[in-house]
DNA sequence: AAAAAATATGAGCAAATATTCATATGAAAT
DNA sequence: ATTTCATATGAATATTTGCTCATATTTTTT
């Protein structure tokens, strides 16, 4: 009961239906998989790295290779390659000076197809 | 043949494998589908409206209320409520001077669960 | 009609982020 | 060994973005 009290004072209104927020609460996962949750997303909100995303979904490729075909510099490409790595949607091998990157998780394609069925749907109207 | 023609000067590297970029650019889908790709996730790559997100997935809930329950300034959520009207994930409903928001679309809980399945599995190393 | 309450919104600010530029690293070719 | 090429990376810059603060709007209450 008490570690529910929270600091009202922060909100400039009063509560309108505490028992709303109190079961909502109790629902909450935890704040750490919340951000990770975010986190996730963040990386997917970013039309650069979604163009790497698809890129690779048709063929593995090389950081050349990419930049050529997203019309950007190597340096732009492999700073975003860096943060799909770190969020282990990629993954890379390499062959002499050339490194090849491809997608790391199954998962990728499903939350994509999740994300073009929403906005689909939502232009449809 | 002559669209694909790139400005390659903009990369500082050449082209290593240019039948591998003219196939993959055949496949992409076009720059606008990309574009709103990447603004869903956006919208989901933020911790205030992931929480608010699955807090209306329990319920649904006036301004004040989520105000509370995140323990943030009613503008704040306000703000961000306008983001998810926006992206059409939220609808609301008046009822006096009380505003209820709920969720707009079957398929937030998807995009959400893709998203945690990858995280969970990410971290099962 | 005036005050109060819930919500919305515009401007400003601070923090985060994407790209550029210069340069470092590492492997292959000469 | 030296040069060349592909990639990585740190610093700087420009843009975006989330929150705050003040205030507007709208509905209810008195």
């Amino acid at each position: 009961m008490n570690e529910n009290k929270v600091d009202f004072e922060r909100c400039d209104c009063n509560v309108i239906h505490e028992d709303v927020v109190n079961s909502v609460r109790d629902g909450m996962p935890h704040e750490e998989s919340l951000y990770d949750l975010a986190e996730i997303f963040k990386v997917f909100g970013d039309t650069t790295r979604i163009k790497i995303l698809y890129a690779l979904f048709a063929s593995e490729m090389c950081v050349c290779d990419i930049a050529v075909l997203l019309n950007m510099t190597q340096s732009a490409i492999s700073h975003q390659l860096r943060v799909l790595k770190q969020a282990r949607l990629v993954k890379y091998r390499k062959e002499g000076k050339v490194v090849y990157y491809s997608l790391d998780d199954e998962h990728v394609k499903q939350i994509f197809d999740q994300g073009l069925i929403h906005i689909t749907e939502r232009n449809k109207i």
